[in-house]
DNA sequence: CATGGATGCTTGATGTGGTCAAGCAACTCG
DNA sequence: CGAGTTGCTTGACCACATCAAGCATCCATG
């Protein structure tokens, strides 16, 4: 049942394939993510705080409205998982950072994705490699969207 | 460039690129179906509709409580893009089925994914067989959380 | 400088998507 | 027949998405 398959897959099966796969592991994040108490929204959010970042710039990377992610910010914040500190070269701007508690509970929610992490572990380093390599290629196309 | 890399990615690392693909992929049907006047939501009820689909049934495809499903078809119905009919051996079910102009608008949401298309355009045959085997092999753990 | 235009954030209005609890109609099975 | 189950809708409520408006601050140009 290895590769003797002459036929190629469609592009749409291969479509059709990648947003399974990107649903399932959409569900298990957000899975993961309530038993947190946090919508997966608020998790990707989460997630994206390495260091501080401005409103602004969280709203570029969920990509949505400014306006959005202050609501979002706000609720991460009445539960102390977020900071707004002040930028010190630009008034305007209000850095979100996350807390202690806000980096651990993140650490968990994707520590917790079980079902994604058991089927990355069907594939050997080989075929990881692999998949990365193709996956890779296929990222730039993805990206420069208007 | 074939495998003479040393370094196999990590399992963050080809998760983070999962997720960044499918994350990609929904922004690029999100806005095609924007383009038509359809919710992101909205669009992915009607892909399901090859045929006739009761209301329970969506909510298990979409993973969402059926009284949601209840007001998506509402507005999908609005719009002329699906109908429901009863079903004919249970009074109970409401079977929800795509108008023509709902199949002709879902076929072209999916045939403007030109980002996700272009994408997969820098594959060869040989490349998306391989990449193809790869997810599939992926799919069934992502598949059966509880 | 001073002032006009950009930029960053928040607020408010509005619509959609998500949950749950409750309700009604219809099926099923003892 | 009657009790329980199932399928769908409704209503209440919250999260999230957009847009338009507003305010503070920055910045560039005169």
């Amino acid at each position: 049942m290895t590769a003797t398959t002459p036929q190629p897959p469609t592009k749409a099966q291969l479509l059709e394939l990648v947003a399974a796969l990107g649903t399932a592991q959409w569900q298990d994040f957000a899975a993961a993510a309530g038993r947190h108490g946090l919508t997966s929204v608020q998790a990707k959010l989460l997630a994206q705080l390495k260091g501080p970042v401005p409103m602004r710039g969280l709203a570029t990377l969920l990509v949505c409205d400014a306006s959005n992610v202050t609501g979002i910010v706000d609720r991460l914040e009445a539960r102390g998982l977020v900071r707004r500190e002040p930028d010190p070269a630009d008034r305007r701007v209000k850095n979100v950072v996350a807390t202690d508690e806000g980096r651990e509970t993140i650490h968990r929610v994707r520590a917790e994705m079980q079902a994604t992490h058991t089927a990355l572990d069907a594939l050997d380093e080989d075929e990881r490699t692999t998949l990365y390599g193709l996956l890779e290629r296929l990222r730039p196309g993805m990206e420069h969207r208007a």
